[in-house]
DNA sequence: CTGAAAGCGCTTACAG
DNA sequence: CTGAAAGCGCTTACAG
């Protein structure tokens, strides 16, 4: 009604042809005169016209738009993978209706995406309830968690290789020579946390060792602290500490330095894991396992147009190298030498 | 064709009532007697229906899509506020479409937003072309630059007072004794770097001082980084550095500290802008001034919605203050105890 | 290559 | 309160 909108229609007029045409001026590789496509063009310039991206997803049942669930962004991690993510999908064509996933509702939010028409999902927080997951397989559209999985659901998953990871890590601190090696735990229920702790204790294993202590700071900055105080203010304290993630680390470092006067590396080691852009700042410079985002991004748009535009969802699970990045928080191997 | 999706008429023939029943059913508002909500409702459930968003915003016109444009999302103040912003407008039944402003093809990025028939547009990065705010303003789409202003531009603006905050910190420098206070400057075509710079260089005239040096960081971690090394590397150098901001701000630290052994506030006092989380990270306990993202998202916000829902987009320009966050990364004015 | 026509799945006057 | 019907702005067989 209020709408002022220039339509197809209108141009068909000014350019005295038929709306078809004008439709397919503007639909790549559809058949249109040289002529005819330029006295559309002409019209549609002079009118300002610009499809209307709903109606062509109504008629054509493509909506070219992927939504992409996400949280904590105070751990630059997931900014950095959005940031990329939406350039990889925005130069296929793509768009992302971002929904930040609230506590509480999730399966509310995400019914109000499935109205969207959605062609994809990427969870890149939480996961998707196993009812909503079954839904979307059986409206065929694919979902990938992002960084996370869960082996009996249909969606695709694209991580890194968490067990691989908290395996080098291991090994790293046992050729470092440390003798109380501690682990700050993650959130229990995520799948990183699983097998960064799983690939830590396995490492530790292959060198006869076994954990020194362990606390559980749920991937948040405040539960780290807690826990890096619960850890260390007894008598006895561990001499490294593998925190699940960079994010963590930070928070880690802070309560060791400042509250418990601990130098770091010399009094305790510490390795995060991530490798997001501060692990690389002058005040921290932390030892850490690099999350290949790039690859990781690149393998989540493959997947997700692969089974758009083959219509065929299938689950797939990539899994990519995890490496690890040296810097000054913890005691180097002793033998790195030879 | 390929599409298995239940429609409205779906529902209605197995609740034997007609579609228009069903389409009342899902509006708020419409009148169905309870008996024929019921009936809906159990069919619906039955066959797991669910509206189709895109249609209804055929028809109604009203899409509930805002365009929210983004970048620099290493600078930690973006996300958060994305984060903030996306939680806000979901709550308002608002959906959020992300776009990374690609460098180069901008306008293409901004037609195709305009083809999804957003209702509403924010800046959280550049600005509109004239061009394509001339066109959103025909349109009646509400544009708000976010953090950013163009008084030109029939946008609204949301910014923090950075006039006041460059001011603030004007003071603050003087009043720490400091003999040879220095600037590192943002993009110098931002309204940001514009007025945090004027507003300090105002500050300083107040006390009948003059900025000693000057350079430029351009918003970025290395750009700072060779600003700082610019600024620093002669003979005589600053005791104090305004950096624009404190993404910027971490960098110069970073430089300072590890390639010119310099200690921080001891031999070169640091102030920064904005107060992102990591300001109060062990690592820089940064002296910062607050921009105030909470209440300059719900400006955003309710700017938005107010002139989406009255259908009448009249340019309008909230400043919020700013606040001064005094930590350990400069010296304290003398007279603090008077 | 081109146009007339059907139809995507809804909302919303209109008449009852 | 309810249903039949028009119409949002497109794409896409279909026939020429």
């Amino acid at each position: 009604m209020t709408k002022n909108n220039i339509t197809s229609g209108d141009v068909a007029r000014l350019a005295k042809v038929s709306q078809s045409a004008v439709s397919r001026t503007f639909t790549a590789g559809a058949s249109v005169s040289p002529e005819t496509r330029e006295k559309v063009q002409k019209a549609a310039r002079a009118l300002g016209y610009r499809p209307n991206a709903l109606a062509r997803a109504m008629i054509s049942g493509r909506s070219r738009l992927i939504a992409v669930f996400v949280a904590y962004l105070d751990n630059q991690f997931y900014p950095v993978v959005l940031e990329q993510m939406s350039s990889a999908l925005q130069k296929e064509g793509y768009h992302v209706l971002l929904f930040m996933t609230d506590p509480g509702n999730q399966d509310m939010v995400v019914q109000k995406m499935l109205e969207y028409q959605v062609e994809g999902i990427v969870m890149a927080s939480a996961t998707l309830s196993s009812n909503l997951a079954r839904e979307c397989a059986r409206t065929g559209i694919p979902v990938v968690l992002f960084n996370r999985y869960v082996p009996s659901s249909p969606a695709s998953s694209v991580t890194s290789d968490n067990i691989e990871g908290g395996r080098l890590l291991a090994h790293f601190l046992v050729g470092g020579g440390h003798e109380r090696i501690a682990f700050i735990a993650g959130d229990e229920d995520s799948s990183t946390n699983r097998d960064r702790e799983a690939g830590f204790y396995k490492g530790l294993a292959e060198h006869g060792v076994t954990v020194w202590g362990r606390a559980v700071g749920g991937y948040t900055f405040d539960g780290a602290a807690h826990a890096a105080r619960e850890l260390c203010s007894q008598s006895e304290r561990p001499d490294a500490i593998f925190v699940a993630n960079d994010h963590m680390a930070f928070s880690v470092m802070d309560v060791l330095r400042n509250e418990m006067k601990l130098a770091i590396p010399e009094d305790v080691s510490i390795v995060g894991y991530d490798n997001v852009p501060e692990s690389g700042w002058g005040g921290y410079q932390l030892t850490t396992v690099e999350q290949p985002s790039v690859p990781m991004i690149e393998a989540t748009v493959n997947i997700l147009i692969e089974q758009i535009e083959q219509r065929l969802v299938k689950r797939r699970a990539a899994v990519l190298p995890a490496r690890l990045v040296v810097r000054e928080s913890a005691r180097l191997p002793k033998n790195s030498a030879g």
